[in-house]
DNA sequence: TTATTAAAAGAGAATGATTCTCCAACAAGT
DNA sequence: ACTTGTTGGAGAATCATTCTCTTTTAATAA
């Protein structure tokens, strides 16, 4: 059987989640679609396979996975929320002429921002976690 | 005269923007109140002066001022759309547990980011500016 | 396997921040 | 003051998201 979905089932459990179609088809999106889709990207993709799912019923998922750890929210200045499944410490690109937005894993970065924040702290405030947005341009198609 | 207000005056004329009552209203309340207002917040704070002013006028000319790079959104994970009237570079502080989001000015860091991707470039990407989020945990009351 | 039941999905209405439309008011130059 | 393109006001419309209520189902026990 797919490998994929068994892993996704057991991250499933692992949060203590009900294992259902359509949270596996959600989460199976997500997790071959990397490039930040919306609510409405993600259900216009499973009802291919999934044609009854309920447009609240991806929502309401969405909203668990994000409480549950088992996917991130991607910040724009769009009035349209994006997801993530990749949970691996990265930070993003973010085009700016279009909507296209690419991680970007540099841990060597991770481990100089981390260096730096030990030793200049900041006053009254306690880091839990550091996100880059970098605002660029790609320089290739897609 | 209100020293505030002839500077705004002057961006404004120079970005060819009409000076009007309520683009003044709207710069000042961004410039006072520099905790990242949303629309609402504004609007509640300039009818205290500026009864009249309606709630479609305020998001219009928000949009305005950010088309002309007078103030910027902040990005959040909720769906409401926070202003910023501070463009100097500066990165933000993500409360985790409240809605609080305040400055953080480094120039030592922006100078490190520089040099590390100078050095160290992103394949196929451009980068025009960069913004750090960090999350975590005031230590102070507010 | 079947029964049980709390959790989850479906359908569609409701919400609410934001945008749009259309007309009246007005800022800025003549 | 006059003219004109720009801007503001009022309220409807939009649309991503949330909510409510009912039906279905996954997981567990009998
Ligand atoms: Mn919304
Ligand atoms: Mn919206
Ligand atoms: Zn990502
Ligand atoms: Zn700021």
């Amino acid at each position: 059987m797919n490998l994929l979905l068994n892993e996704i089932k057991q991250k499933l459990l692992e949060k203590g989640l009900k294992v259902t179609p359509q949270r596996l088809a959600i989460l199976q999106a997500l997790m071959t679609h990397k490039n930040h889709p919306t609510a409405e990207m993600i259900i216009e993709y499973i009802r291919y396979n999934h044609p009854n799912i309920a447009t609240g019923t991806v929502y309401k998922i969405l909203e668990v996975l994000v409480e549950k750890e088992l996917i991130r929210k991607v910040q724009t200045e769009k009035d349209i929320m994006r997801y993530d499944a990749i949970m691996d410490k990265h930070h993003h690109l973010y085009c700016s002429e279009s909507e296209r937005i690419e991680d970007y894993v540099d841990s060597e970065l991770d481990e100089l921002l981390e260096a730096y924040f030990i030793k200049k702290g900041i006053p009254d405030f306690k880091i839990e976690d550091i996100r880059l947005h970098l605002n660029g341009k790609f320089l290739n198609l897609e």
